[in-house]
DNA sequence: TCACCAACTGTGTCA
DNA sequence: CAGTTGGTGA
């Protein structure tokens, strides 16, 4: 016990001994969170104040439930399996298998990921004819899934005016098609699950009786559903059978648009008439100029809790700031840097470089590739998202459930088997009139397509006999070979690539069943017991059993339960909920590569954080969000607070985004930071940069209005100019395109140039982006941050020159 | 039916 | 730039 609470502070160690009553914790970044709730797990237990099985700790990612429980078993020598720690989405999965049955599903019903119900979603447009210009289908995946994170299905769904009706009629069409089909979207699990606690009373009581302990991690990221979700698992606010320990901190809260609720942090301290209320404020990780930075930035957001870092490491270094020419540039700097930090004898592993959005990644990656510097990059197309790994699912959804109308139009044609539109419209026409699955509709066709759709039925069929008792790995093995696919991508060029990651399929394969501790040899589609089953439950609860012994629940031993789920099904629910890396060497030193969501929850020696542009970061469909930059400016305070010593901040002047050069203003988060606290790398003439030392008063902190901001004040330094007579640039000497283009135009009379910084009276300062015309009709596109992008004809506007 | 190419479009973060 | 759609010819 000592051991298990040596070294906390007061408010730590305040936290993890609470009596079993509601509470939350306010923990900012770096401020020991995890700690505290894998320490309370430990101590509630080891205390006997409650029993493995009665805690349910609720994460939103993977690897956060991951590392909750590697810690939880370093402090405590006991078996994890009877406890209930994942994410929302493994639990609502864990009992929508359970409880399939009355929760109106297959057994082996599948995940769809975002892409797949994209896929079903233009799918069901097409059977219905829907014009979807008009309903683009990509509006109603985020009309559906806003729905459901509401908790609302849809008839429930307030109806406002005609385009709207449709929406609803559409989203219980995409309902009915797939429920018709056994595949539920991520959304749909926390809903089904939901809804099941709700109708069901004895299962409900069940689950109340049986946690009395819910702890709840980023629960500034819950959304709506979750919150009720929470709600009924705790016997509700006012009667509450459990207690409710809520961990979160507002100023990171960076999932609004997936629906989070910050809301529900002051909700749940209403409702629930939280007496406890403890904030974690002392910062373990960053040093003081760091810490300083994201202090002063997240300060500049109006709705907050209020809550305030310190830390009792030095001010350590300064925060570095680099300006480049171009992004390819700063990947350079970048790659120097580390190289220096490597020199140093910092591990690889321990510096990371952040962006916005993935599709940054590709330019820093290119740098680091060229200077032959290991690296790793997380999210962006990830493993299982592979086209040929989701073929390869496909088929094996299909050994699951036949009525998978998604995998079946996947891979009935993939490898092509001359099966064409023209087949499957008959097809569909016929499963539609007859109220069946595609599978199933093929017995009823008749003529040449018949035939060829009879051979692949056949196939599937053929696949399902011969792996009848074969084990998952080399089930996977004999149907990427059998199904074509490998064959089909060696006569691909660029095939080679896709056949190893389908070898690598079955290595997934292998090493998911060493996880779940299932043997090797065990059949994959006969039954296991994978899952812990909400059976008997903790010691002193007495056994409530309101599930049907025809759900396949087997009892381990005394208060351990465990559903009957094939190796295979549980295969596949691993495959859409962990999409899993994109690249394999887990163990190599490599510079971490990743988006700054992502980064959430990690910390590194050395951060940098990239692409500090207006436009970028923020990002400008953030412009159009409520409270967008709020958020945005959390995002930034999550990417600074990953840093523990060294933090680096670079931007560049111009950057190649969609095809073509952007010239974006810095960002304006530099405004927010103290001066003092940044170490300039590049020279800024003239004194000043933009927003330190001007006035503060003289512009608006309003992201909607803000017409007299001073922006993109940075007083270029004569070395930054570029596009005229040829001088060396500073970028290789060379002159992109844009810029021949613009000194062609410099040429032709018109006295400004692509890439220069010019002031507005009403828009403030911008940097010309394109120039069309000359003489009277001649016109400057400018792009004024946050004011947007505006063309304006050179007869009328006056403009002043920067710099 | 399918391979191929041209034109077009959209481009943010996650489970 | 990348992925997708649309058209064409075999």
């Amino acid at each position: 016990m000592s051991t298990l609470l040596a070294n906390l502070n007061e408010q730590q160690l305040a936290a993890v001994t609470l009596p079993p009553q509601h509470a939350l914790i306010l923990a900012g970044a770096g401020s020991g969170k995890t700690r505290v709730l894998t320490t309370r797990i430990a101590w509630l237990i080891s205390t006997g104040q409650a029993s493995p099985q009665g805690i349910l700790a609720v994460t939103f990612t993977n690897k956060a439930a991951k590392e909750m429980l590697t810690r939880l078993t370093a402090m405590l020598p006991i078996n994890t399996r009877g406890m209930w720690i994942g994410t929302f989405h493994g639990l609502c999965n864990r009992m929508l298998r359970a409880h399939h049955r009355d929760a109106a599903l297959p057994q082996t019903f599948q995940i769809l990921d975002s892409q797949d119900q994209l896929a079903a979603i233009k799918r069901l447009l097409k059977t219905l004819g829907v014009d979807d210009e008009k309903y683009p289908p990509r509006n109603l995946q985020h009309f559906v899934n806003h729905c459901k994170e509401q908790g609302l299905r849809a008839g429930q769904v307030e109806v406002w005016d005609d385009y709207n009706r449709r929406m609803v009629e559409l989203y219980a069409a995409y309902d009915d098609q797939c429920q018709r089909e056994g595949v539920v979207d991520f959304a749909e699990l926390l809903l089904r699950s939901y809804e099941l606690l709700q109708r069901n009373q004895l299962l409900r009581e069940h689950y109340q009786h049986r946690f009395r302990h819910i702890l709840i991690d980023e629960f500034q990221d819950t959304n709506v559903l979750q919150y009720k979700w929470i709600g009924l698992l705790a016997g509700g606010p006012e009667r509450g059978s459990a207690a409710v320990f809520a961990v979160g901190d507002d100023d990171q809260s960076i999932y609004a648009f997936r629906g989070a609720n910050v809301g529900n942090m002051a909700a749940f301290e209403r409702e629930y008439r939280v007496q406890n209320l403890i904030k974690l404020e002392q910062n373990y990780r960053s040093h003081g100029h760091i810490l300083g930075c994201a202090n002063a930035l997240i300060a500049n957001n109006a709705k907050r809790l209020g809550k305030n870092l310190w830390t009792e490491s030095g001010e350590g270094e300064p925060v570095r700031v680099y300006e480049a020419m171009t992004d390819g540039q700063e990947s350079q700097w970048l790659v120097e840097e580390i190289r220096s930090l490597v020199a140093e004898g910092h591990l690889r592993n321990d510096v990371a470089v952040l962006y916005r959005s993935n599709a940054q990644s590709r330019v820093i990656e290119h740098a680091l590739f060229s200077a032959g510097m290991p690296y790793r990059v997380y999210g962006g197309l990830r493993f299982f998202e592979r086209a040929e790994i989701k073929h390869a699912l496909a088929y094996l959804r299909l050994l699951e459930n036949p009525d998978d109308d998604g995998a079946f139009l996947r891979v009935v044609n993939f490898p092509a088997r001359g099966i064409g539109a023209r087949t499957l419209e008959q097809l569909q026409d016929a499963a539609r009139a007859r109220g069946i699955s595609l599978f199933a509709a093929v017995g009823g066709l008749s003529g040449a397509a018949a035939t060829k759709l009879a051979a692949f039925t056949g196939l599937v069929a053929r696949l399902r006999d011969e792996t009848r008792r074969m084990p998952l790995t080399d089930l996977v093995e004999h149907l990427i070979e059998r199904s074509g696919l490998v064959a089909h991508f060696e006569t691909e060029k660029e095939g080679q690539e896709r056949i190893e990651n389908l070898r690598e399929l079955v290595n997934a394969a292998a090493a998911f069943l060493a996880e779940e501790g299932i043997s090797q040899d065990v059949p994959a589609r006969e039954g296991v017991a994978v899952a812990d089953a909400p059976m008997a439950g903790a010691g002193d609860a007495q056994p409530v059993a309101p599930i049907d012994p025809a759900d396949g629940i087997e009892v381990l031993a005394p208060g351990v339960s465990a559903v009957r789920l094939t190796p295979l099904a549980a295969f596949l629910g691993h495959a859409s909920l962990e999409a899993g890396e994109n690249q394999a060497g887990e163990g190599a030193d490599a510079v971490q590569l990743m988006t700054v969501h992502s980064a959430k929850g990690l910390e590194f020696d050395a951060v940098f954080i990239t692409g500090l542009e207006e436009g970028l970061f923020p990002h400008e469909n953030s412009a159009t969000e409520p409270e967008g930059l709020e958020e945005e400016r959390r995002l930034m305070y999550v990417a600074i607070t990953r840093a523990r010593q060294r933090l680096y901040l670079s931007f560049s002047q111009t950057r190649m985004l969609h095809g073509q050069t952007r010239y974006n203003l810095r960002s304006r988060f530099f405004d927010e930071l103290p001066e003092g606290s940044l170490k300039w790398l590049t020279p800024r003439v003239g004194g000043t940069a933009r927003g330190f030392g001007a006035p503060r008063e003289a512009w608006s902190p309003r992201w909607e209005s803000g017409a007299q901001h001073a922006s993109g004040g940075a007083r270029r330094g004569e070395w930054r100019e570029f596009g005229h007579s040829g001088r060396d640039t500073g970028d290789n000497g060379r002159l992109s395109q844009a810029e021949q283009r613009a000194a062609l135009r410099f040429d032709r009379g018109v006295p400004w140039r692509v890439g220069q910084n010019v002031a507005h009276a009403r828009f403030g300062e911008g940097v010309i982006v394109g120039i069309e015309g000359s003489g009277e009709d001649a016109r400057v596109q400018i792009n004024f941050g946050r004011q947007g992008i505006k063309w304006l004809a050179l007869s009328v506007a006056r403009l002043e020159p920067v710099g």
